[in-house]
DNA sequence: GTCTATAATGGGATAGAC
DNA sequence: GTCTATCCCATTATAGAC
């Protein structure tokens, strides 16, 4: 019970960051926000400087969080144990409360490049993560498929998705995204 | 040399979508797509009604082409060989001019999920690539990798993620989609 | 087919009271 | 910490001349 302060601040991520999911980071307006809280626009200016400011700190948490797997991994020899290891814990992220925001990533590429680009604390650390999930750096196809195993849990942790044609549940993503950085032709518990 | 006509609208279909591509659709505004195209941007209201019906036109043009390839698709048995014969179709879409739009697609979903939900004729067909591409309709994991095995395409497309971390040239893109709609445990040319 | 000019709306952001 | 009121600006879109 130490430092609980700003619940307003919390509550303002949260929605903001539910709205930027839904219709997108440009289409959402702080007067939609500050409906949905029940405030106004300037209560918003209170806790964030700007409508960036509200991203660029969902960003940085989630940084936070994924510094603790990155000191993990780089921990770890390299072997594809580690590598599958790896991709348990952030699946753990993705189905924790750090789904929305890497989904909000991964359908708002253009607003990160333009608006995010230069203060987008996760740039590094997506490259880093990716280098720890390859065996063979030098092989292109591992580095695109350790890329589609990220997009894969986040697939399987999109409600929206999962309703829709071709919605998999976080254990099938799981399942499709630890086979994607298994070395090919070797796959441990390969069904049917 | 039969119809041609309008050649300022394709102008505008190309450039503003280069820029929607780059900069994301409500970020991209008709005052820069006329500034880049040198004229003014009542001249872009005398080709498309609204700044909605440029994408619409888009997103048309891909339905049309895309029409042909299911058209071939559902002609076929369903075995393995046609299924990796849709996605090379496919692949050519995206390595041809409809890269971009299907580029715009991916990394615009919420402003495709509101303001064109409507009126996307892509969802549909979407769906039917989709059911083409699994051999076992009951397998989520399937299906899962049938998603995936377009997103690699895309990325195989994107000249800014080839130039970045991961970034992958269009012949690794389309072994790796091959592979994800191949029989698992059964993949032709696994090298290494 | 393209222009100038302008309407109409909504956005982010600030000032200052409470 | 939240409010009212307001500023300033960019946007989409239209009217009407050329």
């Amino acid at each position: 019970m130490a430092g609980r302060r700003s619940d307003t601040r919390e509550r303002i991520q949260q929605i903001a960051l539910e709205l930027f999911v839904e219709q997108g980071y440009e289409k959402t307006s702080l007067r939609e926000i500050a409906e949905r809280l029940d405030v106004t626009k300037a209560a918003l200016y209170y806790h964030f400087r700007t409508k960036e400011d509200i991203v660029a700190s969902l960003l940085d948490d989630l940084a936070e969080s994924l510094d603790e797997v990155l000191e993990w991994g780089k921990a770890q020899e390299d072997h594809v144990g580690a590598r599958r290891e790896l991709i348990r814990r952030l699946a753990e992220l993705v189905e924790g409360k750090f789904g929305p925001i890497m989904r909000f990533m991964q359908e708002n590429q253009p607003a990160l490049k333009t608006t995010f680009h230069e203060r987008n604390p996760l740039v590094s650390r997506m490259k880093d993560v990716f280098q720890l999930l390859v065996a063979d750096e030098q092989d292109p196809a591992a580095q695109l498929r350790a890329r589609l195993s990220l997009v894969a849990l986040v697939f399987g942790n999109s409600p929206q998705f999962r309703d829709e044609n071709g919605g998999v549940p976080p254990e099938v993503a799981l399942e499709v995204a630890l086979d994607l950085v298994s070395p090919r032709g070797h796959r441990p518990g390969a069904a049917t």
